[in-house]
DNA sequence: TGGTAGCACTCACCCCAAAAGAGTGCTAGA
DNA sequence: TCTAGCACTCTTTTGGGGTGAGTGCTACCA
């Protein structure tokens, strides 16, 4: 971006400032009348001109007021907007919510995802990768019927996996028994980035290779585990809060993002791509991520939390293109901290 | 219902199997055109008059055609109206649908929930109450913090069920591992209705009375258990699909019908009614019910399915008054019966 | 007495034109 | 380089007339 004065600059700001909070279309007069800078509509008027040969700027039909295009924003974002600081009963606020919900991670999660979405009137999103559990705590195996056999893992920080699984020959809930006792053992408190490995040693030990039995556990174990970990829990909260903006006051629209989020698989993998290139807060503007067609006209903030240095997760907040980002950004940046926080206390224990 | 001559139900029938098809006031020229009767459109103007006086149907304004009351949709259901069976192909696709989910019985549950709405073109419902739970399979205790423990609970139809209980005495993990294996020993295969006996039982036993640990034991199951199955899950799918009524165009009904289900637990409510009452198939209509202020223009379908003579819990489809019942009517039954027979086989195994 | 035909009447809805309002671009002048 | 003024454009609102669906009533017929 070249070639922006400041005056250009406060103009773009003022524009978009009052774009979110109205969401109309802004004119010169407005942006005059406000008082940010004393000059006339006719000068805004030049000034905004200039801004839409730039891109900067978009207007819906030619005697009606400007509105910023997702460049714009973005330009605004990246150098001219300055979040707003918390004050303390703010953050106050965010802590008292997340503290209160103790019971277990899952809770945590869905608590911290609802937050976000009251706090913020937008919906609120969590997402949790599977591979991020800290250790194994407790494999169980269920016969539902002669060849059919669930697996139920539990993590250390208490998220329960299900998964289910065929064995080749018959077998009997006694064997099982015997199979998750073994396992239980022998991979008592293995973080989960050390399971496959620890399972593939034990494959070769003696013991496994002369007894059927527990070669076939392993293999069960390794099977479900892999399976387990590969998956997401993902917490999307508050989804009705996007009615309230009016830009989604039209049922076509309203039905395209509502059914947009029926499908969560396309939102685990933006969420994921957020995770990879986690290095603080992010924002992905409609049009330019991967966001597909549903997605156009919406926005995310989004923020890894992490445990220690390794990040286990995102939050967020999904919502119109048109969102008070200087108020939403320290919210998630604040709340992504925090859960950072209370996971560490969560593990100590 | 005195008074209603063949002629007159006709009328109604028609009127409400037209309003059905389209969602407008239906005239009498409309009826006459329709050919179920010969009569002339005056003769049918007459009839519908006086069934406006008896309340079963209503007119949105002078000079428009008439649509049905709840009342005259209640008179329709209840002994007008007969339901058209189900064709061979149609259990087939309910059968295949169902058959194909054998993973665990909450994926059995929310994909008959999911095939209740996309079958029947409206949101589906499935309530499972915990106290259904066959039988006790597994209880393991986890500790979180010095006081705090998590219990999960796994049944023997696969469904987990998480906790969170406060100890008064600060305990180790080693010690809540010999509570589970105590536990698990002795309510193996335990029915979850005789549990609680079984507790008691124990607890007077010597053993409990001069042990601690074990007392402290039977103490948390008993409370994690008593929780746990008090609880119900309950599985809403196919919401979007409400949104393609016309009678939902608007954006107000819409939010409200959405922001409704959001609080599930009145929905848990009124499904738990339904089956207090199970005694077939069952139609709340929106007014009627205990259903509140949100949904004065819905309406429940739902029957309960049982294994053996036990009700087990209830399914069934919301959606507008305006629903085609006299085939979302079969649906709901025959799903139910078919949910039954799984569930048995379920069992068995 | 029950059914039918005719007719005047009532509304909701659609369409169109006119008016209002918001905002722009351009030009001339300080 | 900024400002004031003005003509112009385009959307939105408003109001009125026409249209059509449907009714209620009355008179008439079998």
């Amino acid at each position: 971006m070249i070639g922006l004065t400041q005056r250009d600059q406060t103009v773009l700001e003022a524009i978009i400032t009052d774009y979110i909070e109205t969401g109309e279309p802004v004119g010169s007069r407005t942006i005059s009348k406000r008082g940010v800078m004393n000059v006339s509509p006719a000068t805004i008027r030049n000034v905004m001109a200039d801004l839409e040969e730039m891109g900067l700027l978009h207007q819906p039909h030619t005697s009606a007021g400007r509105i910023p295009t997702v460049k714009g924003l973005r330009l605004y974002l990246d150098s001219i907007m300055r979040s707003r600081q918390l004050v303390g009963s703010e953050k106050d606020r965010i802590r008292d919510a997340l503290q209160n919900r103790p019971q277990d991670i899952a809770q945590l999660l869905r608590g911290t995802s609802r937050l976000l979405s009251q706090y913020c009137r937008q919906a609120g999103v969590v997402l949790w990768p599977k591979q991020s559990i800290a250790s194994f705590k407790h494999i169980e195996f269920l016969r539902l019927g002669p060849f059919d056999i669930m697996v139920i893992l539990i993590s250390k920080d208490g998220l329960i996996h299900q998964t289910h699984i065929e064995s080749r020959d018959e077998i009997s809930q006694g064997e099982l028994d015997k199979h998750s006792l073994y396992i239980n053992e022998l991979l008592q408190n293995v973080p989960f980035s050390r399971v496959k490995q620890r399972i593939r040693e034990e494959m070769e030990s003696e013991k496994a290779l002369f007894d059927r039995l527990f070669s076939m556990a392993l293999q069960m174990a390794n099977h479900a585990i892999q399976y387990a970990i590969e998956d997401s829990e993902i917490y999307i909260e508050g989804k009705t809060n996007l009615l309230d903006n009016p830009e989604f006051a039209h049922v076509e629209q309203m039905r395209r993002i509502l059914q947009a989020f029926e499908d969560k698989s396309k939102m685990i993998r933006l969420l994921d791509e957020t995770l990879k290139a986690s290095t603080g807060i992010q924002i992905v503007l409609g049009a330019e991520g991967e966001l597909l067609g549903e997605w156009q006209d919406m926005s995310l903030v989004s923020a890894p939390f992490r445990r220690g240095d390794t990040p286990l997760g995102v939050l967020g907040v999904i919502g119109p293109l048109r969102m008070d980002y200087s108020r939403i950004i320290p919210i998630v940046e604040f709340t992504a901290q925090f859960l950072s926080q209370m996971l560490d206390i969560a593990d100590e224990a």
